[in-house]
RNA sequence: GCCGACUUAGCUCAAUUGGUAGAGCAACUGAUUUGUAAUCAGUAGGUUGUGGGUUCAAGUCCUAUAGUCGGCACCA
């Protein structure tokens, strides 16, 4: 899908939309007062302000209607220039307009846009005339703070989107619809991987399903970790107090942190696994040589995020951190942190998963540590990125208070974006809990601390695996590889299970449908599971010692060799081949 | 947490202005004996999220509460 807000026509069609869409507005709803209509990645949105009035999901085709007469109307969009002055006394009876002029400068050269009785403050640049806006809809409605803080009041907000053609709208509606089909919640539910009972909000159950699918993963992630000279480890769920008054968190992040009294002492869940490790580090010494000392722990940690903003299993308030805690020296940084992108990248191409690179570096206030040292760091996380070859963004002030980190947005099939993984570098926690190394010379040195994911949350990644793949999983992953269904359940049941047999023997998850049902309803129903294979067993198979394949999604069969079949599978799985 | 909507059988959904809660799929029983996306018939399944209230009468109206969804805010 075209991103709107970059292209340039899109750009300015659902900009002018978003003023036709306030034009509309201003005529049902006469008190109307508006704050601002910008251009979104996927279309356009209004903010404003009804005063008692409420607009509801169903007022959008009223609305809808009142745009398309405004548009029918062909009137022209006209660019006035005024000054501040006329400005302020043209917008007067609006205090959110009167709000954006008087935070423009005295001498600046204020612009509108007028079409027919309606005038919008605006940069534009708009279309020509109305008439131009045919292809729009209005899709949703919600509250929406003013100036984006939870202090103010909270306005109303109309998102909408507008095509150049029928075409174009219908395809984008169309996607919409696809989206939903591929929705980790529904699909979870008709794949039998997870549930979400009313019992624990935000704390997902897994089905049997879904923890062969979870367990796939974590298998996966400690073999290749322990390839690349990781140890595991883990560590406690419930730690007392005192541990988090001196990492910080029971100061900065109690408000998100469940805690609880055990004799009369208060302990706390942990939102994080980082004290957990560094409690495993302090537990002995350590030499110059021993370092970067790498630390995994598939760590279970706790949030209380707001309800609001819980969301299946892409934010939660119980999940697993694919958490790994590097110390090393300072002079180990670059090397390191290639190694980790250039890790990061072989394990996403496992999954199809392109990504890109943001480096967040110190904020401008309230941050730690010597400025030379973050440069130094924060150069070290540049030339690393460059070193494996890849682009990295920049957000400005955008790190850590504790140090500056790199984090990666995954791009989806359906192009959206995720961040999952993130490496940040912390001078923080060394120093809170005085963590030392011994140097060369006998000294006692301060170890810097990466923080690493890979996965991010297993739960929030196994949701985005959900609708990457559209539920269709790689062999691998599928938490059933085959289902075997003879054409007629008695007569050819027992080459089925030998079928079943050859395939168990290479650890492949296969069951036979031996259901005295038609052999079109058990096809039927292995594809709407989305198994991988489904294996049809008749007379031509069990005479010739043969199998024939139907591979998901697939309508075409192909007949072969057991052996062969064997052989192919195991392959397929053992590549983690994926679909393209 | 905030704004708005929603919550009916295991699942997906019906139920006119308040007037006897239904269907499809799934489950179960039986018949059918199957060659690539649904064979037929029957049976069972409900305190309409939960608690209050209005009414002769509430799935439907009011109210409180929980959860879910769309956004906003949040996201060490």
């Amino acid at each position: 899908m075209k991103n709107i807000r970059e292209d340039e026509r899109l750009h300015v069609l659902n900009h002018s939309c978003a003023h036709l869409l306030a034009q509309a507005v201003s005529h049902l709803y006469p008190d109307a007062k508006f704050w601002v209509g910008p251009v979104i990645d996927d279309g356009f949105y209004y903010d404003m302000d009804l005063g008692d009035e409420v607009i509801k999901e169903e007022d959008l085709e009223k609305i809808e209607k009142e745009m398309k007469k405004c548009a029918k109307d062909n009137k022209r969009i006209v660019r006035e220039e005024i000054s501040k002055e006329e400005a302020l006394k043209m917008f007067a009876d609006d205090p959110y307009k009167i709000d954006l002029i008087e935070n423009m400068p005295q001498d600046e050269i204020i612009s509108c846009y007028r079409q027919g009785d309606f005038t919008d403050l605006c940069r534009g640049p708009h279309v020509a005339s109305t008439k131009e806006l045919k292809y729009f809809k209005l899709l949703k409605v919600s509250g929406a703070y003013y100036k984006n803080d939870a202090k103010n009041k909270m306005l109303q907000r109309v998102y909408g989107v507008c095509y150049e053609n029928e075409e174009d709208l219908k395809e984008h509606l169309f996607m919409l619809e696809e989206a939903k089909k591929r929705d980790h919640r529904r699909l979870g539910k008709e794949l039998g991987l997870f549930m979400i009972s009313e019992y624990a909000p935000g704390e997902p159950f897994f089905l049997p399903n879904g923890m062969i699918l979870r367990n796939e993963l974590e298998n996966f992630w400690y073999d290749v970790h322990e390839r690349s000279g990781y140890e595991f480890i883990k560590t406690p769920i419930i730690m007392s107090r005192e541990l988090w008054e001196t990492s910080g968190h029971w100061d900065h992040y109690r408000k998100n942190m469940y805690t609880t009294k055990i004799d009369e002492h208060d302990f706390a869940i942990k939102p994080m696994n980082c004290p957990g490790a560094i409690l495993v580090y302090k537990n002995s010494l350590h030499s110059y040589r021993d370092l970067p000392l790498r630390l995994g722990e598939l760590g279970l940690v706790h949030r209380h995020e707001a309800s609001g903003a819980l969301n299946g299993l892409f934010r939660v308030r119980s999940f697993t951190q694919d958490d790994a805690h590097i110390f090393l020296r300072e002079d180990q940084i670059e090397e390191e942190v290639v190694r980790l992108i250039n890790f990061i990248d072989d394990f996403y191409k496992v999954f199809n998963l392109s990504y890109d690179i943001e480096l967040s570096t110190r904020p401008l206030e309230g941050y730690i540590g010597d400025i030379a040292v973050w440069d130094k760091a924060e150069e070290a996380l540049k030339k690393a990125c460059h070193a494996a070859g890849k682009e990295c963004k920049i957000n400005p002030g955008d790190g850590a208070f504790y140090g500056p980190k790199l984090d990666f947005h995954i791009h989806d099939s359906l192009n959206r974006v995720w961040q999952c993984a993130t490496i940040q570098l912390d001078m923080n926690l060394p120093e809170r809990f005085d963590l030392t190394y011994i140097d060369q010379d006998g000294s006692k040195k301060r170890p810097l601390m990466l923080h690493r994911v890979v996965f991010g949350s297993i739960e929030r990644f196994i949701g985005i695996i959900i609708e990457h793949f559209g539920g269709a999983f790689p062999l691998w992953l599928a938490p059933k590889q085959a289902v075997i269904i003879p054409v007629h359940h008695e007569e050819h049941l027992e080459y089925a299970n030998k079928v079943k047999e050859a395939l168990s023997e290479i650890g492949l998850r296969v069951s036979v449908d031996s259901r005295n049902e038609k052999l079109g309803y058990r096809v039927r129903e292995a594809q709407m599971q989305k198994v991988p294979y489904a294996i049809v067993i008749g007379d031509n198979e069990r005479d010739n010692a043969l199998v024939t394949l139907r591979k998901f999604g697939k309508k075409d069969t192909e007949t072969l060799p057991l052996l062969e079949a064997v052989a192919k599978l195991k392959e397929e799985r053992d590549s983690k081949a994926y679909a393209k």
